[in-house]
DNA sequence: AATTGTGTTTACAACGTTGAATACAACGAT
DNA sequence: ATCGTTGTATTCAACGTTGTAAACACAATT
């Protein structure tokens, strides 16, 4: 009952033949008798033997092992997304390891400089805190492709959705519906916030086009992208006097938040203000109004984020950093009167 | 820029002295001269080198890696619960894989039957459709710690909720609010869906207790525990012509999902229909109305996990199998009136 | 009967690391 | 001067696997 640890050499005493035989019929080589074939494998049967993976990947110097890093697990939005990864690269033979780096700059730099060097074969992130320069410092030269807008100039793939134009149609459709007042909560100071910037721009690119004026006022910043945030930010508009008559929310945390002060306080959604969000997670669809969103194609996304990495890990990195562009979908529903 | 592959070979040749030496400075190993020390130190920075787990791994027998097996990481209260997992692990220095069995009887089997042998150290398996004959057949020696009511007697430790009492103590406090059809959603006819059983039995027990009778009209069977589940059930209810004045679902999700359909019929909650849930994920506390439910402590849950699986790898697996119960909370919000 | 070919199996080394055992130097105590 | 003692560094083997090259058996060809 303790520990025997069973090994090739343990199958081959038992079927009486030499390791490497075992090790042709574990890996499905060809030229081997099925007599011989029979008899390993009853012998593997017998002893219950699994490979050690340990030894293989020394071996063999990969792993089978990619990372996916996102800033939280229980972000709708990245859970979904990780759901999709998992299944991509299972596809692929790949298993997934997930780290949460919690949006902490620091723990992306860990990330990034690969503090899990030789246990993951490739890496897909989605930064949140990391600047250009650290990116750039990047010494390990495990494979990595990019989640999110293309802002770095490194030698890494990237994933990205076009933020301007799907924040620019979000806003313009608020527009389209009469609406004059158009607040956007979202907005951060990070310098590194990437998202932020791409979607404030694409929201105020939309006022431009729809004629309207770019209010400062009605721009809230937030902390982080929770519906905590969304929330508070909602009141702060209430309170400042200058109540808006349609919200543009960077996310869908940040729109379920936002929807949960508003009927708290009693005013009617879509009715005295509209409600617009980003990521069209599963909670959105069932928020009573269901959310308006922005919804990029998650399983794109995933699949060739996936994709890209196996590629670079084949391929090796000499090749040319690219940049896929997944499409985006603006879903009409209940909280813009759809 | 190809593959240099450093290994500690090379740091011992750029530092002049014994590949163990410089082992020894990796691993903090006491009688190391200062001088000897920064000299292999600054060798290690030079070559930029990083120590090979598979190689450090094959050599000790363990990998410093659990897996945590869940049904769906896009399921709040899983993706909640993998955060604190992670955050548990972290601190021992584990690192956390995830599996997704998707629900599958299959995918579940593979999980228990140790598909990751000899690259995880230890399971953190949270089944929902593995019947006790399979954990029985379990073959596989990596330490196992089950989430969940437990139902079986095989040698693995648990960590547990009562499920029943808490059940029991969601439908006594609707009932203390003066409802009397009280109904249930989340039944299943899966003899493995033990979770179901257990709050239906809680269920049965409060209406008993005050004295209501059970109408197996009111107890609605649902295929998942998904939002779109919820939703369907509770169309049901209110098709039936046997409209309840309060529902009790298995977990929010459910709750969420029959919260849409009332709001979208026009029903007022909670003054018409009230409604608890289970699992207090953070949907809950957003939606209008909130949701009351039952809070299992997440946190506990998952260092209680954690500590018992690190236990049994140190311990090894003879110790006798342990039960841990965590503590739950009755959440009262907006839809039972709180 | 000797040669070539084809299919099957094997011995050996190596992947990068660390535990065990050992060598070596410096020092204080006998 | 000799003997331990202590601190520092090294050598060696082994973890379990697979790629390479070579050995072997046997059939088909010359």
């Amino acid at each position: 009952m303790d520990k025997p640890r069973v090994g090739l050499k343990d199958v081959a005493a038992l079927a009486g033949v030499s390791v490497k035989t075992v090790s042709n019929v574990v890996n499905g080589y060809v030229h081997v008798t099925p007599a011989t074939r029979s008899r390993v494998e009853a012998a593997i049967k017998e002893l219950n033997y699994r490979p050690n993976l340990s030894a293989r990947n020394l071996r063999q110097g990969r792993t089978g092992i990619i990372a996916l890093a996102v800033p939280e697990l229980d972000i709708p939005y990245f859970a979904e997304l990780a759901r999709f990864v998992v299944t991509a690269a299972e596809e692929r033979g790949l298993t997934v390891l997930i780290d949460q780096t919690g949006a902490s700059r620091e723990r992306e730099q860990l990330v990034a400089e690969g503090f899990r060097a030789h246990l993951i074969d490739g890496l897909i992130f989605s930064p949140l805190a990391l600047t250009p320069e650290d990116l750039a410092a990047r010494m390990d030269d495990t494979p990595m492709v990019l989640l999110g807008e293309r802002v770095y100039d490194g030698p890494a793939d990237h994933v990205v959705v076009d933020n301007v134009a799907a924040a620019k149609e979000a806003t313009l459709h608020l527009a389209a519906t009469g609406r004059r007042r158009i607040a956007a909560i979202g907005a951060q100071d990070d310098v590194a916030a990437e998202t932020s910037r791409l979607r404030l721009a694409g929201y105020f690119e939309a006022l431009a086009e729809a004629g309207l004026p770019a209010d400062d006022r009605l721009v809230q910043h937030v902390e982080d992208y929770h519906r905590a945030d969304g929330a508070r930010a909602m009141a702060r508009l209430l309170d400042s006097g200058q109540a808006p008559d349609a919200v543009f929310c960077f996310n869908d945390l940040l729109a379920l938040g936002a929807l949960r002060t508003l009927l708290e306080r009693g005013h009617a959604v879509p009715g005295e203000v509209a409600l617009a969000g980003f990521d069209d997670i599963e909670d959105g669809r069932y928020a009573t109004p269901t959310i308006t969103t922005v919804s990029p194609d998650k399983q794109a996304i995933a699949r060739q984020a996936v994709d890209l990495l196996a590629a670079r890990m084949t391929k090796g990195s000499q090749a040319e950093a690219r940049e896929i562009r997944v499409a985006y979908q603006l879903m009409i529903r209940e909280s813009t009167g759809g």
